[in-house]
RNA sequence: GGCGGCAUAGCCAAGUGGUAAGGCAGAGCUCUGCAAAAGCUCCAUUCCCCAGUUCGAAUCUGGGUGCCGCCUCCA
């Protein structure tokens, strides 16, 4: 039985939807005018780490993730650039999604923009004013009451006289009524992009779009709300309020925050400056490594990033891959021995995940049957692929892909097709030069199993060494075959294959 | 000032009462012409400190110390 750490109830809780085996899942999105760096991706491979979970275990879940597409951010930087708020945003959705595609994070099923359900959120402001729990004043801007709401606070811990405490150190904004009440509805400035309101020209305030929208698609009542540790105040507690205030419902039965990506014991945000892009992040790593960096950490902790950590969660996902495909071919007949260690990963997985999504003690899983798979003798090493197929399924839930980027596989990264150029300088073993990279290590490889076959290594070992001083290392296989890799390529093999006969 | 979180081996990190998961790094070995890869073995008598509860505590209670986050935009 699935069970959840409810941030409302700060318990850990039976998942338990209003309408299985449906569930309503909506998860708080990017602002987009810049790139995404390693705490978004965190954010968002979490989420979908639950997406895949529990339709692994039989629900349907309909997710949304909103694309906030008009706030002051986007404003400025859409001037500073020269161009349209849309094309700004439009630009960086397409980014996100790039990122997010190579991550292999599932795609929710809507993504509504902000500026796409303006008319729902003036609908939603006026509903809120007839009840009394909103109020405009002159400059045309609309706030939400707090003093309206009694159960304000409860999602975060905080009482009114919390809040309260706080605005003497503030300065007070003259607009509003109570320090707590925030923008429903924004006045616009001279130039800024605007809607026509019954108050007059303005925008959205950003708390109104995620409760606007997931009333829209996905109902007054939500089973699964999530979103990042920093979003729980303010912005959801007046998710929170607006909603409840409007409907008379509960807005959301379950809330799940994510913890944040540290760097150097510190958070990694925009205005830190200490952020790494996914886009950089990937230029040097496989994506299923940063994957499997991030499922390393429980999803509620906050996360320390150090590059020494990064790489060897990148060892760590090669040597699991290379480990499992030692042993995938080995499909004979399966034994009740194969099939019981099936069965206890299948089991001890379950067991982890069920606890809240503990993907570190998922991975152990893995891990241990890794172990007692490598460690089969006999007939039931013979049938050890049926045990791999199941370890690979279950990381398949995960979202990791354990059969790719193994040997034969992939692009040249350029660190390797370079280095494969710079051998052609060599003036050594009378090889004609190649363009290819492929073909330029073949002249070498091939010229080195010729040596090999003659038995004389000493030429067999300086070539060799002419190759790992480009950053090769070499790999050679019973078969006669060399899996070739490059030190500054994570995660990437290739493997040349000599024609004729193999080595004796 | 208010609210909340975290402190476990060189690094990352599970573990909420029963005697320290997993990974990386490191050491040894097997295999190999030699390597690499893979495999095997070893690697925290101890969980920030001090009291207390208990037959028993990393886990509960109290008190310290240190670090981080939210209260303004933030995944």
């Amino acid at each position: 039985m699935l069970r959840v750490h409810n941030d409302l109830t700060r318990r850990l809780e039976p998942f338990a939807p209003a309408n299985p085996p449906e569930v309503t899942m909506y998860a708080c999105g990017v602002t987009v005018y810049d790139a995404c760096h390693l705490g978004h991706a965190r954010a968002y491979v979490a989420w979908d780490i639950v997406r895949r979970y529990l339709e692994h275990v039989g629900y349907e879940v309909r997710h949304v993730q909103n694309f906030t597409d008009i706030d002051d951010k986007i404003i400025l930087r859409a001037a500073e650039r020269g161009e349209e708020p849309a094309e700004l945003t439009r630009r960086w959705e397409a980014a996100y999604f790039a990122d997010m595609d190579r991550l292999g994070i599932l795609r929710a099923t809507d993504y509504p923009r902000a500026t796409e359900y303006v008319a729902a959120m003036l609908r939603f402001i006026e509903g809120l004013m007839a009840k009394g729990h909103a109020y405009a004043v002159p400059d045309g801007s609309v706030y939400f009451d707090v003093a309206s709401f009694p159960d304000y606070g409860r999602l975060s811990g905080r009482s009114a006289e919390d809040l309260g405490q706080r605005t003497r150190l503030d300065e007070p904004d003259p607009n509003k009524r109570g320090p707590a009440d925030f923008a429903l509805w924004k006045a616009a400035k001279p130039g800024e992009p605007s809607w026509t309101s019954p108050w007059g020209e303005g925008r959205p305030g950003w708390h109104l779009e995620c409760s606007a929208m997931a009333a829209e698609l996905l109902g007054k009542t939500l089973d699964l709300h999530v979103g990042g540790i920093d979003l729980l105040f303010p912005h959801h507690e007046n998710e929170v309020a607006q909603s409840e205030a409007l409907h008379d419902a509960p807005f959301v039965t379950c809330w799940l925050h994510n913890g944040f990506v540290n760097i150097d014991a510190e958070k990694m945000s925009k205005s830190l400056g200490n952020f790494r892009t996914v886009r950089e992040l990937l230029e040097v790593h496989d994506p299923m490594a940063v994957r499997y960096f991030l499922l390393q950490t429980h999803y509620r902790q906050d996360l320390s990033f150090t590059e020494e950590a990064l790489e060897g969660a990148t060892r760590a996902l090669v040597r699991l891959r290379r480990s499992l495909a030692a042993r995938e071919a080995a499909l004979a007949p399966s034994t009740p021995l194969v099939e019981a260690l099936g069965a206890k990963v299948a089991r001890a997985f379950a067991e982890a995940m069920d606890e809240d999504f503990n993907t570190p003690r998922a991975l152990a899983a893995l891990w241990d049957a890794r172990a007692e798979i490598a460690g089969l003798e006999d007939a039931d090493a013979e049938a050890a692929g049926h045990a791999v197929a199941e370890v690979r399924r279950l990381a398949a839930v995960l979202g990791l892909d354990l059969a790719a980027g193994d040997a034969g596989g992939g692009d040249w990264p350029v660190v390797a097709a370079e280095a494969a150029a710079r051998l052609r300088d060599v003036p050594d073993h009378g090889l004609a030069a190649a363009d290819q990279p492929e073909a330029q290590l073949a002249h070498w490889l091939e010229a080195r199993r010729a040596a090999r076959i003659a038995r004389d290594f000493a030429r067999a070992d300086a070539m060799r060494g002419h190759l790992t001083g480009a950053g090769f290392v070499l790999a050679d296989r019973k078969d006669g075959s060399v899996e070739v890799t490059h030190a500054e390529a994570q995660a990437w093999a290739w493997v040349w294959a000599p024609e004729g006969v193999p080595l004796a």
